[in-house]
RNA sequence: GGAGAUGUAGCGCAAUUGGUUAGCGCGUCGGCCUGUCACGCCGAAGGUUGCGGGUUCAAGUCCCGUCAUCUUCGCCA
């Protein structure tokens, strides 16, 4: 036996014990006739003393030490040693293991460590570049190691949590076809069938609505899903949900279900007591107060309109706005006017326009308790200072930032203007977790450049029931039986209820401009099953990397995945995506040009 | 596809307005130290400043191009 115990797992109950451990060497100090030694894995480090009484004689202790003085950071050792209990006021509180050391009586260096470029011992970050290079030694620092247990442990809750609510995991093909609508898909090649490809799944959407055809209800799988987009810190080409599906159901079942599940990771991982049910608020409402659909409600600063009073006002820029039938809207700074400096509001107005491409970022401070005070100022008269003052519930000191656009720019404007200054201004506390529901999307939105609709969900959503007749005369109109779960401003998650209904599917696929013979020949399985006895059925997708993200108080989704990929999609340590031979690209009768 | 930031020793960083031999900490190597806790002392080695071009008497510093990493807009049914 290589070893008894690990690093980590070692108290004064253990004291008086010959033990065996294993690990790498953390780091070390010498100290000329005493060493001490922590050895480090996964489940933490343990101090080991090299002083004279170590082995059974003088000669050995010496031996050991001279053996201890030739080990490097990163070696793999094995030592046998007695538990000690350390001596009076030399504990370390930081150390699960601080009470005790390890007496050394044997020392076997069972791997050599070249100088490593990471060092896990030092809390001091390399650059992202070098971590993700030599990614083998950043997963050894113990803070990658906390973030890939507290992900196993949220993973575990997942999968007791379903189990005990009667689902069952099923496992759904990675190579399928490609359904062009939505996310650009992976391809891979068929050698069998040369010209045909397969693709990665996106989610497994349409594996899991047969599998509530096929009668599976209660259908759950850790799914890994691909898109081939580009990259962002909260996302991946590659990423696992937490996929779900449950026949016979209604949109508070599914939600009630997930309320459950975020309860119980909330409580269990971190600690918290949420208040169920979560709350809801309409994506109309979102986009209205917050320019957004996944809002960070855990502060305000709601967006505000402004366009009526703009409507009556000198200043021609917000006059023909509001003429043009689009926004006025503003946010409002609480007390934070002196730390806009023209210099400041000259920097975020530039952001804001390079970023949102708004036209221009107006704002107002408080001269006195009924003056605003403004370059732009002089266009408003008095009343209307008061009106505005009123509307914006202004009070001196307050600095209110105003876009002028149409509704989409200035949500997005103002959004991105209020998660800047709400996290610059320190506006919530970090470590306040806000989970809502969204709900009532629009079902559909009309896509300009292809001259189309696009859904907003994804093309197999239900619209809500007191909707359907508007898909024949305003479909704008129609809203979709789809929910968001938002957890501090990052979608953790979204569902719908799925169209069940043959004809339902096929005129939806009609709006979307997907026509019976694409419609047959892509989604003919689907069409087909939908016949023969299609539950009513929906589900929804939770991002298991997102919610560990979030769960962890991280920034970044790769710090909660063992081996990501950078901004541009590539592999840092294996160099993928790899060239091929000519070879297996003759076999697969692929043409690479550049 | 666009925008911004960054790139200097194995690692993290510094280097006035362009101006001697590019510094500091950690690590590495050598020496000393009997109670340390990533943190004792002394000494040494270690650099094509991402790469290519340009401007200049002189470039880590300015200009152009390029590559890489990060952030972000577009994109992500």
């Amino acid at each position: 036996m290589l070893r008894t115990h690990t690093c980590g797992e070692l108290r004064k109950s253990h004291v008086g014990q010959i033990v065996k451990l294993c690990g790498w060497v953390d780091h070390q100090r010498d100290q000329g006739g005493l060493a001490f030694l922590w050895l480090r894995d996964r489940f933490g480090k343990t101090q080991i003393t090299f002083s004279p009484e170590a082995g059974s004689s003088p000669e050995e202790a010496q031996q050991l030490l001279e053996q201890a003085r030739g080990l490097r950071q990163e070696f793999v050792i094995a030592v046998e040693a007695e538990v000690m209990q350390r001596p009076e006021g030399g504990e370390n509180k930081a150390l699960a293991t601080g009470e005790i050391e390890l007496r050394p009586l044997k020392l076997e260096i069972l791997n050599r460590s070249d100088v490593p470029p990471v060092q896990p011992s030092i809390p001091e970050l390399p650059s992202e570049e070098i971590r993700l290079q030599y990614r083998f030694l950043d997963l050894r620092r113990p803070d990658m190691q906390k973030a890939l247990e507290l992900r196993h442990r949220m993973v575990k809750i997942m999968r007791d949590y379903t189990d005990e609510h009667g689902f069952l995991e099923v496992e759904t093909p990675v190579l399928g076809r490609s359904t062009p609508e939505g996310a650009r898909d992976y391809l891979v090649p068929s050698r069998v069938h040369p010209g045909r490809f397969f693709a990665l799944p996106q989610s497994p959407q349409l594996y899991k609505q047969l599998l509530m055809i096929a009668g599976y209800d209660r259908y759950v799988q850790v799914a890994r899903c691909f898109r081939d987009e580009d990259l962002r810190a909260d996302r991946q080409p590659e990423f696992t949900q937490l996929d779900i599906e449950m026949s016979f159901i209604t949109i508070e079942d599914i939600m009630g279900m997930m309320d459950g599940l975020m309860a119980r990771l909330a409580k269990e991982v971190l600690g918290l007591e949420l208040q169920l049910p979560l709350p809801k608020m309409s994506y109309q409402d979102a986009m209205e107060r917050f320019g957004h659909d996944a809002p960070d409600l855990r502060f305000g600063m709601e967006i505000v309109d402004l366009t009526d009073i703009a409507g009556q006002c000198d200043f021609r820029v917000f006059r023909e706005t509001a003429d043009a039938g689009k926004r006025v809207r503003a946010i409002v700074v609480k007390g934070s006017a002196d730390e806009f400096s023209r210099k400041r509001i000259d920097e975020l107005t530039l952001w804001t326009q390079e970023n949102f491409g708004v036209k221009g970022l107006a704002w107002f401070k408080l001269a006195d308790e009924k003056t605003l005070q403004s370059p732009i100022a002089k266009n408003f008269d008095a009343p209307l200072h008061e009106k505005i003052i009123e509307r914006l519930g202004m009070a001196v000191g307050d600095v209110a930032f105003i876009v002028a656009d149409t509704f989409e720019t200035s949500c997005r404007a103002l959004n991105g203007l209020r998660r800047r200054l709400g996290k610059e201004l320190k506006l919530y506390d970090p470590a306040t977790m806000h989970f809502s529901w969204i709900v009532d999307f629009p079902m559909l939105e009309f896509d300009e450049e292809e001259k189309r609709w696009v859904a907003v969900h994804h093309p197999f959503t239900s619209p809500l029931p007191e909707d359907a007749h508007l898909l024949d005369t305003d479909p704008r109109a129609a809203r979709a039986a789809a929910y968001d779960i938002i957890i501090n401003g990052f979608e953790a998650g979204g569902g719908s209820i799925r169209i069940h209904d043959n004809a339902l599917q096929r005129k939806v696929f009609g709006l979307l401009d997907i026509d019976e013979e694409t419609a047959k020949d892509r989604f003919g399985f689907l069409l087909d099953a939908l016949r023969f006895g299609a539950p009513p059925h929906g589900g929804i997708a939770l991002g298991v990397d997102r919610l560990a993200m979030i769960f962890a108080g991280l920034d970044s989704i790769r710090d909660v995945i063992a081996f990501p990929k950078t901004a541009k999609a590539t592999d840092l340590m294996t160099g993928a995506p790899g060239s091929v031979d000519e070879k297996q690209l003759n076999e697969l009768r692929l043409d690479v040009k550049k």
